[in-house]
DNA sequence: ATTGGCACTCGGATCACCGGAGTGCCAAGC
DNA sequence: GCTTGGCACTCCGGTGATCCGAGTGCCAAT
């Protein structure tokens, strides 16, 4: 069956291409795999990929090179998952394993990432619309002033001071306190901001009615700030010096964009749950100027349901089975690790 | 005197090369610059320059290039501080007034540098060390485990748990909030850990002895907790991408540097305060290979003695007058905010 | 459908060549 | 004693010309 033989070449091709960095021809490529026919044919299946648009020749007579076209399809259907080796498991867990806190585990992520890859990594914070509210704590620092402290499942503290009109009693704090816990505690971060709008809107006490709103107002906004789920970690751009040839059109536009974590979390996509695997390739992506550069990605959380984004962007030209399961890799142990506290 | 056009052309060679990115060569350096001399005069300078070092030929019969102590000089004595526009001046304060918070001042400082200097910007956090504590909270969140939160004065809050050996009782809480404020609000880091310590070592009523330790060590902990000293921010690595030639050489290294922000740390350098900015040219610093790269660096604070350190770095081949004045103006003006709040 | 053969193309390396910018030095001039 | 014009020399960098080889497409034979 030709067609079979067709997609191995194509195989070959992407394989080839990707280790050598240079176009491949007929001859080499019959070479160094073992498919048992001759070059005349493997030129004849090339022109019929090259036909459909799977591959391209760099300039007449020269060797081919794989289309975006031609990667999607490898990764779509010729992808064969390689397992991580030992040590590489090994290393991933225990660099891992020393984290002490959510920032920790985001800067190592994005350290071994980046490492196994040997591309730029990229771990979005995990965002507060799917994490729940463990605790929230109210302190007075003055008669008119206190300090709203909110604690997260994910482990992420947030404070916000809050002025008030009048001055506050220690039992009225006490009140507030408990009424704002047993309405907001436990409860998805969405939930939360509307129960605690509606305490607000219907105060329980007149006694409550003069804080209860600056406070509600304070936890509200900390809990929807979107500076917040804008965080992101970089990590591994060294890596961008193996780009090598195409420095200006490629290495520019990626640096620029890593600087720009609105554009950076676009580039991302959305998170993808359950261990799946994004891939995007070359012009597939949002951002015209990074058409030779791909992202794979996967969302990570303690569920199954994704909490936040990991991934690595690198060049069309990537080793995407073995990228892809790196990607996986650490989604699921740094997803293990948030589950554990 | 002849000396002192040897100067004359010295500078003039630094800043057509700056200009130029190519070798200056005697004729060019008459036209350009109004030097009333012939071309013969000026090799005749040059060759006496060249033999003591601060010029050099990249081959024979081209022209001629600035050396490290070149530059050394060039900053040293023949920079003439020349002021920024009204409009960067403007365009700087109108972008950090607009600072919400502390990361943010630090966030924006970092891009308007990296923009101002078209280099990339290096901004160290505020040291804890330099700053003294506003105010302790401690929380109760069970009956044996509590949040200590504390508050430095350059807006940065930190808060850890802590886990108690006893139940605590309301009063006793009370008690100790009001002594370890007693003790360390208003005081320098060091001068607050010190005194912390003592009060730990002696407990005042033996209710109290059960408690102070555990929250005592939480708060020194956090007080000299050295990750903190190493937070930094970079922006600008973009402007990399300008380095056009010499890029395994140059680019990678620094790429790499960018992210270890220990080896950052000590390439920006003692903090300085007064204003005085710190010019590191090539291999004065401390790697080696960052051989071709400089930092032009200054402390930052609300007083006189910095509080943290702020600079760029760039290739040797750089405009340090206009960089110097950059980095001043963006230390003055951050400084001023830091200030206010 | 596959294969060997063959003519053809074209990119990239090599080499010779040349021009021009720049130098060093020397002798003449102020 | 500087400065300057002149001059021979060097050598980098660009421009062609040439050549080699990898690779292709096509065709006829199997």
């Amino acid at each position: 069956m030709q067609e079979e033989r067709r997609l191995a070449v194509l195989r070959a091709i992407v394989e080839d291409y990707v280790a050598t960095e240079e176009p491949v021809g007929s001859k080499a490529l019959v070479e160094r795999h073992g498919l048992g026919v001759s070059p005349a044919t493997v030129r004849n299946d090339m022109a019929a990929l090259e036909d459909e648009g799977y591959i391209a020749q760099p300039h007449t007579s020269a060797g081919r090179v794989p289309t975006d076209k031609g990667y999607r399809l490898f990764v779509d259907r010729l992808t064969t998952v390689k397992p991580m080796s030992a040590a590489e498991r090994r290393a991933v867990s225990t660099f891992l394993d020393g984290a002490v806190d959510l920032d920790d585990v985001v800067q190592r992520s994005v350290r071994v990432l980046s490492q196994l890859t040997r591309q730029v990594a990229v771990v979005q914070y995990p965002t507060l619309s799917r994490s729940t509210v463990r605790h929230v704590e109210l302190v007075a620092l003055a008669p008119r002033r206190l300090l709203a402290v909110l604690i997260l499942s994910t482990g992420r503290v947030e404070q916000r001071l809050v002025e008030l009109g009048a001055d506050l009693s220690d039992e009225a704090l006490a009140d507030l306190r408990t009424r704002v816990n047993s309405v907001a505690s436990g409860e998805i971060i969405s939930a939360a901001v509307t129960a605690l709008r509606e305490l607000a809107a219907e105060p329980p006490t007149a006694d409550l009615a003069a804080y209860v709103g600056p406070v509600v107002e304070a936890l509200a906004e900390a809990m929807s700030d979107h500076r917040l789920d804008e965080r992101i970690a970089v990590g591994g751009a060294a890596n961008l010096a193996r780009y090598g040839d195409s420095f200006d059109s490629a290495v520019r536009p990626l640096l620029e964009a890593l600087e720009e974590h609105v554009v950076l979390l676009k580039l991302l996509g959305e998170a993808t749950a359950g261990g799946m695997v994004t891939v995007r390739i070359g012009a597939e992506g949002p951002y015209e100027q990074l058409s030779s550069t791909s992202v794979v990605a996967t969302g990570y959380g303690p569920t199954d349901d994704a909490l936040a984004t990991l991934g690595v962007v690198g060049p069309t030209r990537m080793d995407y089975p073995g990228t892809m399961t790196a990607v996986r890799a650490v989604a699921r142990y740094v997803s293990r690790i948030l589950d554990e506290d």
